[in-house]
RNA sequence: GGUAUCGUGGCCGAGCGGCUAGGCACCGGUCUGCAAAACCGGCUACAGCGGUUCGAAUCCGCUCGAUACCUCCA
């Protein structure tokens, strides 16, 4: 079966056959995260559809070139009054270096993304690395008279941009009704119109992030700092652009209006979004009271969690939706994850202990057909789950002896799992771990003795031997052929 | 109000015009000293109202509802 990859392109709202502009090459860049608080579910998402992108990409022998950037730039506090950079309001207040909150929240979410088996992208830019090609490029548009400079700060013409080309392609926006929605500001006065956005801002005496500029000590516009990133290590044109979809607009609008004027050309082929993700059904926010952190999942100490839940356990949760499908958490489906995925596991380490006969019940290759066909088809992670999941009955009836399976589709049905399990999906065995061999040769043991209870009919020992490894967190499950434990 | 995405069984979630999604929960059964696991079977939905069609969860329109964005920050 021929791969053939289909991908949905944001800009054209269809899916499209996936052709790189440089076969066998790719460069795919991603908003990364702005670092000034600990990681979420809202950068969970877009990390594993990314990473999922990414592993994917790279089975089907792409030499992938991933860009996730680190913003650690010019964010301004949301209720502050005077428009002070957010690093360097929390900075202040903790008595520590701007770079030194940007570096501590840098390696917290770098901790987190390992947890949560998300690869490390090939390039992780930081903003602030990058003064100078933000300042390049902005002079090549101040140049081209697309851009004006107001005490200080450099902004964007939205309207002259919009007279030459399609300003709101992306997002579906219409310059005309952006006007008439946008709200009388205060404060905003230097800007010719509502909708046009800084390329440069001109900081004010409190910052303590600043670079020096030809216009202004100030840093650089949000929007600035993907397109000049992204052309740096990708070119100006390059194959994937991927974020939320909270950054449809204006962010991703807007990266497309520099690039065409800077470079000539919009910045990438397919633009990929995820969706976004709700908890209880609501969205997620500190005011709300569900702000809940990676850490939290993983401690179970947040008040609405029932309990603590893997990094693996969130991962295949997200897996189990499609990417551009809203999403919503709670416990119960958390759960449901958590019993899902154990029996996924287990059902792997049976595949490992399964013998072969002389023919196949089941028709291994059109699972494994399934399975690319769904992932061919704008990565449907949920229907390659659904058919890890038939494989697994598969695997079980053979166990029990009611099926069976030939050498070569053993083989191959291992080989499907070690491929689309562990290197596709990115799912670990969290229960693996290096202790198991003592683990299981005590236990092998213990084993022994209950059976030897067993046979001289002595259930009152063998049940609370049982019972007592129960208490240890241990189960013991009684077969045909003997017993066999597992944590619980 | 505008733009976008969506509204599926007890819960989570696939589905892209006709054919079983899948997981979890629940209820039977097989196996088992008991239990668990595993296996077999059951539960069988598509927000509402119209329309297109031989046929719609799937296409179109309207209504209701949800989330994000539409402003400063990123």
């Amino acid at each position: 079966m021929e791969n053939i990859l289909h991908v949905y392109n944001t800009i054209s709202k269809r899916k499209e056959i996936f052709q790189p502009l440089r076969p066998p090459f790719v460069g795919m860049y991603v908003c990364g995260p702005t670092v000034y608080g600990d990681g979420h579910l809202g950068h969970a998402r877009p990390a594993i559809t990314f990473d999922l992108v990414f592993r994917y990409l790279q089975h089907l022998g792409y030499k992938v070139r991933y860009v996730r950037n680190i913003t650690d730039v010019g964010h301004l506090e949301n209720d502050a009054d005077d428009g002070e950079d957010k690093i360097a309001k929390k900075a202040r207040l903790e008595q520590l270096e701007p770079m030194e909150v940007a570096q501590y929240f840098t390696d917290r979410y770098h901790l987190n993304m390992d947890q949560l088996n998300v690869k490390r992208p090939s390039i992780e830019p930081l903003a602030s690395g990058h003064i100078i090609e933000h300042i390049e490029m902005i002079k090549k548009i101040l140049e081209k008279e697309f851009a004006y400079v107001i005490n200080g700060s450099v902004y964007f013409d939205v309207k002259k941009y919009n007279d030459a080309y399609a300003y709101g392609k992306l997002s579906g926006r219409i310059l005309e009704d952006l006007l008439s929605n946008t709200r009388v500001l205060e404060g905003q006065d230097e800007k010719h119109n509502s909708y046009d956005f800084a390329l440069w801002k001109k900081a004010q005496p409190e910052h303590i992030m600043r670079w020096p500029s030809p216009w202004s000590d100030g840093f650089p516009g949000w929007h600035a700092e993907c397109s000049a990133m992204s052309a740096k290590y990708l070119g100006n044109h390059f194959d994937i652009h991927g974020g939320g979809m909270d950054l449809l607009f204006p962010h991703h609008e807007s990266e497309i209006a520099q690039s065409q004027i800077a470079n000539n050309c919009e910045p990438c082929k397919y633009w990929m979004h995820n969706n976004m993700i709700t908890i209880n059904g609501q969205k997620m926010g500190k005011s709300l009271g569900n702000f809940i952190t990676l850490n939290d999942f993983f401690t179970g100490k947040h008040p609405s969690l029932e309990k603590a839940y893997s990094p693996m356990c969130i991962r295949f949760f997200i897996l189990q939706a499609h990417y551009r499908s809203t999403l919503d958490f709670s416990n119960e489906a958390l759960l449901a994850a958590e019993k899902g995925l154990k029996r996924l596991m287990q059902g792997i380490e049976t595949l490992q202990k399964i013998t072969s006969s002389a023919t196949s019940s089941s028709d291994i290759s059109k699972l494994s057909a399934n399975c690319y066909e769904a992932m061919n088809d704008d990565f449907n992670s949920p229907i390659v789950i659904a058919n890890l999941f038939e494989g697994l009955r598969i695997i079980n009836a053979v166990n029990d002896g009611k099926e069976s399976i030939s050498a070569i589709d053993l083989e191959s049905l291992k080989n499907l799992y070690t491929t689309f399990v562990f290197e596709i999906l990115g799912l670990t065995n969290e229960t693996e771990n290096n202790q198991f061999e003592i683990m299981d040769g005590l236990m092998q043991m213990v084993l022994s003795f209950r059976q030897q209870a067993k046979t001289n009919k002595d259930y009152a020992t063998s049940d609370n031997i049982r019972n007592e490894l129960t208490k240890l967190g241990i189960v013991v499950k009684d077969g045909k052929d003997g017993s066999a434990w597992s944590l619980e």
